[in-house]
DNA sequence: GCGTGTATATCGTGG
DNA sequence: CCACGATGTACACGC
């Protein structure tokens, strides 16, 4: 799996490394003292510093610091990366069309470069808003008795409107999910699809938003526009399942 | 830099390692083949999988497979971190308490462990919104002749108003800010801005977005709202600063 | 600790 | 390609 490792390799080694790992479709990393610029959407500039570098199969390209989830300097995806050797420094540039970026770094002291590689199995996700979306679907009970899902995700001018619905009264409804606590913009979100909804049908749209909690703002707003709230968990038998034994043994 | 460097370690030598060097203040990786978990506030399992963990002196965890910038699982802080032999395994729990969060790893085949000590060195960005605004407020005829800024980040009971003014005929002027295209949210934003600002001063308040673009149906929600649009580019002279030789002999 | 908003957000999806 | 919205968003800032 470790497929190549070098340490303190010269420019020279390391410009002929990066250039033969680049296309390995393995996780290439170089550590050491580096200077990273980057100009594009914004432009940013990193001083000699100790850096990690992490350039995937995929050409993404990120620059760790020593803090932190969020890369320093990123580029998500690369239509080339470009390794040469120039005053002395290995110099990798990575470049990006659409939006037109570049990512420059130059390896002042490179102290390891090594290829990994990488393979990604089977990976699962429950309490996502896709998932509370479809529960919620199946079973509109949860949001109020005797609501009818006419749509998921129906596609309208002023955006994509999570539940279209029916109440028992033959009322629309338009249901806005949030998978944690919703705030003012859910809301703003919420009477955009209610303003739209109405505005189609001509008769009154009612507005529900349906999520765990809500920040107290968000509430007065939604009072005063008189939208309502559904309380929804995405993880209904977390509590019991955080019980289990054997976690914190 | 490199300070310790494992291959293949057994789960006794990669425990010891992580025991150690987890308080170092080094980035801390390991490589390999393992399991990884997460229960909080959702839930997700990755099955045996080759993948790299960064753990960094802050805390902070994450989990990369071999594709995109986003790291598969993570961790942005945590309260604790345990690492232990179990039925063979080494294992690390990343433990958070609020949100109360755990990642679990299983090291089910470590192929490599290393500790690098990183350091950040001065970084300067340009071409945020905060620096848009600080010109803005600096040079408001940018956006429009004769306004006069009352203030920058306005707290208000519907949020943080980037900047608010005044026209040459006195009226006053809720300034919306995006560095990117502006979207239909920053249309929302605004309006919900505007009329809070309507709700306070009682009078007509009007209401700007500028950006350097704006989305088609941003333009038209922002045209039935009866608000404006001022082009305004996060970062002015890209165009030549591109075209500087060098970047890409 | 909450609430709010930005981000070079990234990433997926659907038209 | 564009638009839109979710994200276990992360992260910084103000109260």
């Amino acid at each position: 799996m470790l497929e190549e490792h070098l340490v303190s390799p010269t420019p020279d080694a390391l410009t002929t490394f990066l250039q033969r790992q680049i296309h390995s479709g393995c996780l290439v990393q170089v550590a050491g003292e580096m200077e990273v610029q980057y100009m594009g959407r914004a432009m940013s500039m990193a001083e000699a510093g100790q850096y990690l570098v992490l350039l995937k199969g995929d050409g993404s390209l990120q620059v760790h610091g020593p803090k932190g989830v969020k890369p320093m300097n990123w580029q998500p995806k690369t239509d080339s990366v470009q390794v040469t050797v120039e005053r002395g420094y290995c110099v990798l540039r990575a470049h990006r069309r659409k939006p037109d970026e570049l990512v420059t770094i130059t390896m002042l002291l490179p102290t390891l470069a090594q290829a990994i590689r990488l393979q990604e199995a089977a990976f699962e996700l429950s309490g996502s808003e896709a998932q509370m979306q479809e529960t919620l679907a199946r079973h509109p009970e949860l949001i109020e008795p005797g609501l009818t899902v006419l749509n998921r995700e129906l596609v309208t001018a002023a955006g994509g409107i999570d539940l279209y619905a029916r109440d028992r009264e033959g009322r629309f409804v338009v249901v806005e999910l949030k998978r944690g606590r919703a705030t003012q913009d859910a809301v703003s979100q919420l009477a955009r699809y209610v303003d739209a909804a109405q505005r189609l049908t001509g008769g009154v749209v009612r507005g529900i938003l349906a999520a765990p909690e809500m920040t107290g703002p968000a509430r007065l707003e939604l009072e005063r526009r008189v939208l309502e709230f559904v309380q929804v968990t995405a993880l209904p038998a977390l509590e019991q399942q955080a019980v289990q034994p054997g976690l914190f043994d």
